[in-house]
RNA sequence: GGGGUUGUAGGGUAGCCUGGUCCAUCCUAUGGCGUUCGGGACGCCGUGACCUGAGUUCAAAUCUCAGCAACCCCA
């Protein structure tokens, strides 16, 4: 009893179940984000959020990488160029920053804060693209994107200033082949998501939640701890229609004159929403090996003047890092089971602890952050050991969130089913696809469709709730982020 | 879009209703020294705060208004 006392005083964090509480704390806590900017909706990275950033866009490129190629252009768009798509401007207008002033002098012609990057690539899309030869092309780009949220802002959720936002851009001769495309973007994505242990639902959004100017979009959603989905990934099929807009045409293998066929696909720091929530406990923080920051903690537990454990610890430390794993020493002037508490926190995936016991067989206490639980490994061949540890750690990190995903999506055959289970996740039902129905539902019941998903998911024969109909469509619904 | 609540050391809070007792309480954090170390140690000495602006008043952390910021609920 006075044990928990304690234990509930030195915990600054709340309960998980408390979710946007602890959202909020943890960030600070595990030095995420500092959300002291006083800014409405920017934020600063902690170094440590930093580094899971810098992990996890390096998958990013390293996925990418194989067919597309970086590259970087400018922040500000000439008002000129912004204008000319209507849809997209009637989808972004209300959000967009302008700078209007250089020093004391109005700009003649006013520049945009890009909301997304379209309007500033294209343009050069019109003087790159020549001749079927130079197709496709497929590029992307890792940059921040300012959009002046009216909502409520919520860190790495809905920013002010989208700080990690990489979109890709690819043009192709044909429809079907940007359709297959768009098709490879969200492979990419789900792959991307099984290196985060984040288990993800690809569906394509109803017709009026599509991307401003696409034919159609294919997002990618994942479901957090208050049963909200958050989409952590979107792919766009812009079909001719931006290329229309800016002129961008290629000459194709009989000579004649063909608008070019595009598609743009993105992902925000919102997959570091996603990592952190879908992981993270009572306790702190937890990280998949792969991009935690700090793989290994070693703990020295010392009694007395005790060199012995002091070096062992030293040459543990020494080998593991020469094995490649990311490692700290903590020989910190603190109790043992105040390193414990604070490294968890920080999500460190596996903690090391070497006392005189340890030391007498020549073995190390391994724990594992994601279940808790306690080993003993030689010293001998420790470094393999953990790193099987860590393959480990990362399929039980799936496992365990593909199951709270799965235990919380429910097939349902009326709207009042639907109103029934969307606190609790996702609501599966028929839907014959169109737009009054959907629409329709969606009022009735508070919530939106997602789409109708990829694969299995999306297929099943059932009656539309609204119209009656019969239909092989099943929709998705979700309070959503 | 509508409504509500809040702003006090790095973090969390007490004080505000009923102005003076407050050079502001407690927990945590943090610097120094010493003893400690198998799940949040202890002692001693330090550090650190009333969101911004205007107003009311002899007097404002406390009352009023505005701004900025944060949180919650509903659409």
């Amino acid at each position: 009893m006075a044990e928990k006392q304690i234990e509930e005083k030195k915990t600054a964090l709340p309960k998980k179940s408390d979710f946007s509480e602890w959202y909020n704390e943890i960030l600070m806590i595990g030095e995420i984000m500092d959300v002291r900017y006083p800014v409405k909706g920017l934020y600063v990275w902690f170094p440590f959020g930093f580094e899971v950033r810098k992990r996890t866009y390096a998958i990013i490129r390293e996925l990418l990488d194989k067919d597309h190629q970086e590259t970087l252009f400018p922040l500000l768009i000439p008002e000129t160029e912004f204008m000319k798509e209507a849809e997209h401007i009637k989808g972004f207008e209300d959000e967009v920053y302008w700078v209007t002033r250089g020093g004391q002098n109005e700009l003649d012609i006013p520049l945009a804060l890009r909301p997304t990057s379209e309007t500033a690539i294209y343009p050069m899309y019109k003087v790159w693209v020549r001749s079927h030869a130079d197709l496709p092309i497929k590029i992307y780009q890792i940059v921040n994107t300012f959009r002046y949220e009216t909502k409520h802002t919520r860190p790495l959720i809905r920013l002010r200033e989208i700080t990690s936002f990489k979109e890709a851009h690819t043009v192709h001769a044909t429809w079907d082949e940007a359709s297959e495309q768009v098709k490879e973007a969200t492979r990419i994505y789900q792959e991307l998501y099984r290196r985060l242990a984040i288990p993800t639902i690809v569906s394509k959004r109803p017709d009026w939640d599509k991307f401003p100017g696409a034919d159609y979009t294919m997002a990618v959603d994942t479901l957090m701890p208050d049963n909200k989905t958050l989409q952590i990934g979107t792919a766009h099929h812009l079909g001719n229609n931006f290329a229309k807009t800016f002129d961008i045409m290629y000459e194709d293998i009989n000579g004649e004159q063909q608008y070019a066929q595009q598609t743009c696909y993105g992902i925000s720091e919102r997959c570091i929403a996603a990592l952190i929530s879908v992981h993270g406990d009572d306790k702190g923080l937890i990280f998949p090996p792969e991009v935690a920051p700090i793989q290994v903690v070693v703990i020295p537990i010392l009694f007395g003047k005790s060199d012995e454990i002091t070096q062992a610890c030293r040459a543990v430390a020494e080998s593991l890092r020469a094995g490649g794993i990311r490692v700290v020493l903590d020989e910190s002037d603190e109790r043992p089971g105040a390193k414990y508490y604070k490294w968890e926190m920080k999500g460190v995936p596996l903690r090391v602890e070497i006392g005189p016991r340890d030391l007498k067989n020549n073995v190390a206490t391994v724990a594992r952050r994601d279940s808790g639980s306690k080993e003993t490994i030689p010293l001998d061949h420790i470094a393999e050991e953990i790193k099987k540890r860590f393959q480990d750690i990362h399929g039980n990190l799936f496992k365990k969130a593909e199951q709270s995903l799965k235990e919380r999506i429910f097939d349902c055959t009326t709207i009042e089913e639907v109103r029934d289970k969307i606190p609790e996740g996702i609501a599966r039902i028929p839907w014959c696809g169109e737009r009054e129905c959907g629409l329709s539902m969606e009022n009735a019941v508070g919530a939106g469709i997602l789409g109708i998903p990829e694969g299995e998911p999306g297929r099943g024969a059932g009656i539309c709730p609204v119209c009656k109909r019969e239909t092989q469509h099943m929709a998705i619904m979700a309070k959503t982020y």
